[in-house]
DNA sequence: ATGCACAAAATTGTTAGCAATCTCGTACGG
DNA sequence: CCGTACGAGATTGCTAACAATTTTGTGCAT
């Protein structure tokens, strides 16, 4: 297990405790219905185990931990259903965002739009999969920071964190960015076109195209 | 200070430590910007400062707690600004449950919406405010429940949560039951043709006009 | 009077140890 | 042979004390 360790000497509260345990769940290191028990986790990141445990008490607010009294934490497996329903309301919201988006963004957002949109043809024409992928997530997160919602934002935080998993299989999903992409650049467009009912329209289209995506995709990778 | 205090030999975890706080946050028996030293709470819950401890960071990750690293926490103050915020969110997502409502909902989920309906206007015409901001909480919760949406459920209990003050000024507006009223019936009409793009529209369309209401009640009542 | 230095009080953050609870293996009885 | 009771080990939950930090109050020099 090549987890990351950052104890001894440096300063560890430069990266508090939280944030070390999601980033581990995030980035796979720790697998669904995997138990994480508090002494384990509190030598793993160098940490009391208090400080583990106030970690998981807020990891499980954040969704991304099931907390059983008396019986320990676990990492929260999502199932198809609930990716399902997760991307549902980031549709909407997301959609939101895209309104006010396009309601607010000055020519320097749109020239970012624009320029993440060319990036985007790019990696696909040229088959760079992971590329497309980050793409992707800085577009998600541009159309977010436009928009200014800030209650939005946090909402989505959470979401997108409980559902990396079924996201991260979707963009390895062969055929996945040629069906993705103009969808992507009709969102931009509309937003560049300052059309708020157009751009929210253009990002529900996208994120049901995920949905619908997620069944298929659901199939290939077996859920252990 | 009549703070529900409900310690010795009943025991204490029948009611969990965070829910006792959070109940006190929003039932208004904390003032927002109010401090909360654990030490205090802990002798008003009949609980240890370490669950105190535990609870307060579980709430400021719901957001209805602020926490600073050695300054303590205190009751979150939710603006204006951050209050239309929040509304906007709940309109793309409770819509999204009226539309998933209309496509579920039973004969018997339709029976008690239009019995809701009616009690709504008789609460109306008989100027029953309190009652009738008990069957506007009773009806949203109804539309969720049929939605059958857990996600959207969670994203907008903590979001609630967050809005209660708002939302009570809002509920005690003078004038402003006979301006709901019709939008709710039209939810619920909606709701009742198994029409869901109709459902989805009047609840947004529902909270759009509580967006536009906010500022005015704002006015009337001072933060402090 | 005003501003600064310093000390005391209050409060949060951390640690270690103990008690309560659950899991799992084992032995016993049917 | 199967089901159940029991006990050891592991793990969480809790208490109490201690350390670190911030706030508040006081005295002194300007």
């Amino acid at each position: 297990m090549t987890t990351a360790k950052r104890d001894d000497d440096q300063p560890t509260d430069q990266v508090p405790v939280v944030d070390v345990i999601r980033e581990a769940i995030t980035r796979g290191e720790f697998a669904p219905n995997q138990r994480l028990v508090e002494a384990e986790l509190s030598e793993q990141v160098g940490a009391s185990r208090a400080a583990v445990r106030n970690a998981l008490v807020q990891l499980t607010t954040e969704g991304l931990v099931e907390r059983i009294q008396n019986r320990g934490a676990r990492v929260r497996a999502v199932s198809l259903q609930e990716a399902i329903e997760i991307t549902e309301v980031r549709m909407v919201v997301e959609g939101l965002c895209a309104a006010r988006a396009a309601e607010r963004a000055t020519e320097e957002d749109k020239d970012d739009l624009r320029d993440i949109g060319e990036q985007m043809r790019t990696a696909v024409s040229g088959g760079d999969v992971w590329g497309y992928s980050e793409l992707n997530k800085r577009l998600h997160a541009l159309v977010l920071r436009v928009s200014g919602q800030q209650t939005a934002h946090e909402v989505l935080s959470r979401l997108r964190g409980q559902n990396v998993r079924h996201q991260f299989r979707l963009a390895m999903h062969p055929g996945r960015p040629s069906v993705s992409l103009p969808q992507h650049l009709a969102i931009i467009e509309a937003i560049c076109d300052a059309d708020p009912a157009a751009a929210e329209q253009a990002m529900r289209e996208h994120l049901h195209s995920v949905i619908d995506a997620l069944p298929e995709v659901d199939k290939t990778g077996s859920t252990i």
